[in-house]
RNA sequence: GGCCAAGUAGUUCAGUUGGUUAGAACGCCAGCCUGUCACGCUGGAGGUCGUGGGUUCGAGCCCCAUCUUGGUCGCCA
């Protein structure tokens, strides 16, 4: 036989009883029972597959063999005698001639024990990652990454997108993340920059009259991490439409998604289109977040007024949010846990109350509600047994708040969530402008490429003072699926005219659009399309699908939370020379 | 950068009010075991209790500092 293997370890069955093989892979246990009798268990790719030691020869070719060395057998498939009807090659064994080693594990002993890698310290995981996805439950969230990635390509391709790469290697932008930069060896002093997303890149492709883009974009942002956010890259699904409008974009999504959802998804159920479109200011009066987690049934009320003169300093005069759950069991240690919880979520400490089984309001705060009792039963419709959270302070800190205890109470208690499902929506109707914390300036609330609801006219009407420049809204929109935000989109300011003046509601003007965004700005003096997209994360579309909680668990070589890459040691010092090259001077003193 | 939590055997963890020689499980090593499959049984090795100070007759435990890790806020147009 000259292929190195016949068969794969998940491949043999009862049918192929009497044939001759030849499989490798890893031998991943081995279990010796008597003196000359033993099971190995030889794991590959693919799965596991028992071989059976039966003679002195056979032992003594395993005898000084660690686990986890990769090896070679040769032999004959037979019927087992004992079957083993959890696995999928139990049914047979393969009956050794000849065990090779062909890659010797020299240690007796790893950092972890690798079908219980999940279970290890996660900086010893990142550094062995190649021990760590040995385990196929490690492995298998890769697989389905590489599943979900190519259906979506086969998605948007069918639908008339064209992948097109854009530069890795370009000019820094002035707005938003931390840019990754790279030295530009031919032009001392000047850098590139690592991409934070193909944002302009996209919408020049429109410009230049490709209708359909998309991409699986590697996107760069130096920037903190969380547990649902990796440092330094993530990928997106980028895309972009030409002639398209906001309802154009949501429609492919709505289309490409939810089949990937129920295919590859931990859950079978998602939603169906249209999605459910949430205005923002909506999405944080009643679930008191822009990202709500809509398989909760529970809503943020507004209390504000209703117990407003109650003596309760925390809450009097505040903005107050309520969030009732009509039929709470929680006991008094579960209550106090899950507010500690969102305490320390919000750095704000919520509140409560019941209404008894006697219909009397109890526990919590209650002795300082009792003037406003009638009022608070009515308003909330409160039944006896009905637990109320309360939040309260200035009002985005009272709607977060709140949106923190929904979600925990959601989760806390029964039959107010059906966790089973991904359901999906869409924020829109995102202010254009806010009143920045700092400055105490008007600011652009997210990205000025966003086109202004209403366009010129409602600039004009703001300038003219006949609205609020805080009532502008701006065409874009989030998408959000149980309480992750997937993506940010929108409708692109396309028009030079436009584009100065919603840069001159902030006070600023043609000067810096053409400063900020020279491409951008040039391109579409030359005639652009309106155009639209959007850019899910795919890294956290996997994690939904694999319904992991770690964004790590979901990437083939993270990084840790630090931005560093333990296996291969990244970043790392570098030699003299090679700053020299790139007219870097070492400032500060070298370590090691 | 702020706040919270954790750091004890190769790994995951326990360790009571500060008190004799710091334990368990898994892994590892040795022996036994011919149908195991999380094999089983017997025995063994393995510890600077993150690091540095302090309090104390006595510190894994208390105090201070520091490092590392995780969570969270800032940040992420």
């Amino acid at each position: 036989m000259m292929q190195m293997r016949t068969h794969t370890c998940n491949e043999l069955r009862l049918g192929d009883v009497g044939k001759q093989v030849k499989l490798v892979g890893w031998m991943e246990n081995v279990r010796t029972v008597g003196s000359n009798f033993a099971f190995v268990v030889l794991r590959d790719f693919y799965g596991t597959t028992q071989i059976v030691i039966e003679t002195e020869d056979m032992m003594a070719a395993i005898r000084d063999v660690n686990k986890e060395s990769t090896i070679s057998v040769e032999g004959v498939v037979r019927e087992r005698s004992s079957k083993n009807p959890k696995q999928p090659t139990g049914e047979i064994e393969v009956v050794p001639s000849k065990i090779e080693v062909l890659g010797r594990c020299r240690y007796n002993s790893l950092p972890f024990e690798i079908n219980r890698s999940r279970e290890a310290d996660e900086t010893a995981r990142l550094k062995y990652r190649y021990l760590d996805l040995r385990n196929p439950a490690v492995k298998n969230n890769i697989i389905l990454r590489c599943q979900v990635i190519a259906a979506i390509r086969a998605a948007m391709m069918e639908r008339g997108f064209l992948e097109i790469t854009t530069p890795i290697l370009t000019a820094s932008s002035p707005e938003g993340a931390r840019d990754y930069l790279v030295p530009a060896r031919k032009h001392p002093g000047k850098f590139y920059a690592l991409p934070q997303a193909p944002q302009q890149f996209k919408q020049l492709l429109m410009t230049s009259g490709f209708d359909r883009y998309f991409q699986i974009a590697p996107c760069f942002r130096d920037e903190d991490a969380r547990g649902d956010r990796s440092p330094g890259e993530f990928y997106q699904l980028d895309m972009e439409m030409a002639f398209a409008t906001q309802d154009d974009v949501f429609a492919v999504l709505e289309d490409v998604l939810p089949p990937i959802f129920a295919k590859y998804g931990t859950y079978d159920i998602a939603s169906s289109a249209p999605f459910r479109r949430i205005a923002y200011n909506d999405a944080m009066e009643t679930y008191g977040s822009d990202k709500p987690d809509l398989r909760i049934d529970l809503v943020c009320q507004d209390i504000s007024e209703t117990v407003k003169g109650c003596g309760f300093e925390p809450i009097d005069g505040q903005v107050v949010k309520a969030v009732v759950v009509k039929d709470c069991k929680l006991a008094r240690k579960a209550i106090d846990k899950l507010c500690a919880d969102v305490e320390v979520q919000t750095a704000n400490k919520p509140f409560w109350f019941k209404l008894d089984d006697s219909g009397e309001l109890s526990g919590g705060i209650a002795k300082f509600l009792g003037g406003c009792k009638g009022a608070l039963v009515e308003q909330l419709g409160l039944v006896p047994g009905a637990f109320v959270g309360v939040a309260a302070g200035k009002k985005e800190l009272a709607q977060k708040t709140a949106g923190v205890l929904r979600n925990k109470l959601g989760a806390a208690c029964e039959g107010h969530m059906d966790a089973e499902r991904y359901e999906f929506c869409w924020i829109v109707d995102f202010p254009m402008y806010e009143i920045g914390e700092e400055s105490g300036e008007l600011e652009f609330c997210h990205n000025p490429f966003s086109m202004p609801s209403g366009g010129l006219e409602t600039l004009l009407k703001a300038e003219r003072g006949e609205i609020d420049p805080l009532s502008i809204y701006a065409d874009q929109y989030d998408l959000v699926c149980n309480g992750v935000e997937l993506s940010s989109g929108a409708v692109r300011n396309h028009d030079p005219e436009i584009m100065i003046k919603a840069f001159e509601m902030v006070g600023l003007g043609e000067e810096d659009v053409k400063k900020k965004f020279p491409a951008m700005y040039n391109a579409f003096c030359y005639g652009a399309p309106p155009h639209a997209g959007i850019a899910p994360g795919v890294d956290r579309i996997v994690m939904l699908l694999a319904g992991e909680s770690s964004i790590r668990e979901i990437i083939p070589f993270p990084m840790n939370k630090n931005a560093q890459d333990l296996m291969m040691g990244a970043p790392s010092t570098v030699e003299q020379k090679q700053l020299d090259e790139l007219h870097i001077a070492f400032v500060g003193e070298l370590e090691e």
